[in-house]
DNA sequence: TCGACTTTGTGCATTCGTTCACAAGTGCCT
DNA sequence: AGGCACTTGTGAACGAATGCACAAAGTCGA
């Protein structure tokens, strides 16, 4: 992250909400998710306990969370789900449709093209670019592959407002400040690779063999624990080998 | 995160170093990139202060970080760079060879699949499954797509240490238990819904559509901004659509 | 209308994470 | 040998996030 929201022009009026926490923020899209859900199995009202089951946390953090966008539940009822759902997707800004661009049309470019999950939040992907010539041309969900020499009139043309990265470290770089040229001030990157970016601009990371590090970093912690203190239970992988 | 690592065994000896925080764990591998950067430069020693440059965060929380895994720098000098690389990855179970199952063969398996990040940390992808019996015997990175049916076996045969889900969600959970019941305690979870697992098993949850909006809250919350405090600037989208 | 029951919203305590600031080491130059 | 410049490691202050516990506010049935 590189935009502090804090100290924005000296004299400027604070919002009058203070803020919504960004811990809240990341887990209100896996409220929605989870209000989604049952408003299609057809319930109409959730408890926060209900919801906090579902979604995979505590129900008092479900109700602070809430309780950060306005007093949207009913004492004694719960959350009407229709109207909360509202409430998070004006939130989030999920009503308004965020015009995508996917540079790098390799595997995780296609499977992000793919993704059925963007459209029904408002995102639409406007343009798959790739640097690869022999690439361009190609037709992916109903996007052909364009060139990536054309991203700036593309940003311009459409409009664009989100940039997602899914192409090689070595090449991150370069194409996100090229998107930050052509103004785009939102990048979602996939490269392994830390970005440098103006203030004002905001990046969010996703990294796949940085996850899978963290769950072996658990594993071998919980490994070395089972061997100082062992407990009934399967051990297919021996021991040993663990270290 | 299901796993508490508090509260284990009670009268158990407790770990000598008191354990390293999670915070600092999901740094590490962002750490270990830079480094192993800077040795492919011929690099050999680093001061905090120039690590933290390259992994995008403040020297002070470097430091912290690395001391949490023990005195590995010199004053004066930094910290040499290939001592580092090692430390940190042992830290990480790094140093041995973790097997790894890929279930669902579509788009995201595939970028999964080819993705060379995981074999230079020691991640071996050992089968990749799908439920689509039409997609069985394609051959992919070195591996032909084998059927989820012998998911049990190839757990078994294969040792697998860790499962990642890339696969539709309404798959997500029947794969998840089947994997857990085979022995799995670890599990990568690409699907967009909350797992269930019994304690001691560790689940972690990427999700594409809620990084994009996290971008979007902070985008439309930024235009806000610009709307109330014009400033000089380019704004090349109308600012009445972003309500 | 009243009382039992349910569930929200929130003040408070606690834990966790980050930043500051500096003493204590280390190498280099004279 | 001694002083200087540099950098680590860490106590202490700060701030953010989580969980607890309960008053306030609502529903429902009699």
């Amino acid at each position: 992250m590189s935009t502090d929201s804090s100290t924005r022009l000296p004299g400027a009026a604070r919002p009058l909400r203070p803020a919504v926490p960004e811990a809240t923020v990341a887990r209100l899209p896996v409220y929605l998710r989870a209000l989604t859900a049952a408003a299609e199995d057809g319930v109409d009202t959730l408890s926060s306990d209900e919801l906090a089951t579902a979604a995979g946390v505590g129900s008092a953090m479900v109700r602070k969370d809430l309780s950060h966008l306005g007093s949207y539940g009913t004492r004694g009822v719960g959350y009407e789900v229709d109207y909360l759902i509202y409430q998070i997707s004006r939130e989030l800004g999920l009503t308004q449709d965020w015009r995508v661009l996917i540079v790098g049309a390799g595997n995780l470019g296609h499977a992000l093209a793919n993704y059925g999950g963007f459209a029904s939040r408002g995102f639409r992907v406007v343009a798959l670019l790739d640097l690869d010539a022999a690439r361009v041309g190609e037709h992916i969900a109903g996007l052909h592959v364009d060139s990536v020499d054309r991203l700036e009139q593309v940003v311009a043309e459409a409009g664009v407002h989100i940039g997602v990265l899914a192409l090689p470290a070595d090449a991150a770089q370069a194409t996100c400040d090229r998107l930050v040229a052509a103004g785009v001030t939102s990048v979602l990157n996939f490269a392994p690779c830390v970005l440098e970016v103006p203030a004002g601009v905001m990046v969010r990371k996703v990294d796949l063999s940085t996850e899978l590090q963290i769950l072996a970093f658990h594993q071998q912690r919980r490994v070395f624990q089972v061997e100082r203190h062992p407990v009934a239970g399967r051990s297919r992988v021996p021991l040993a080998e663990a270290l």
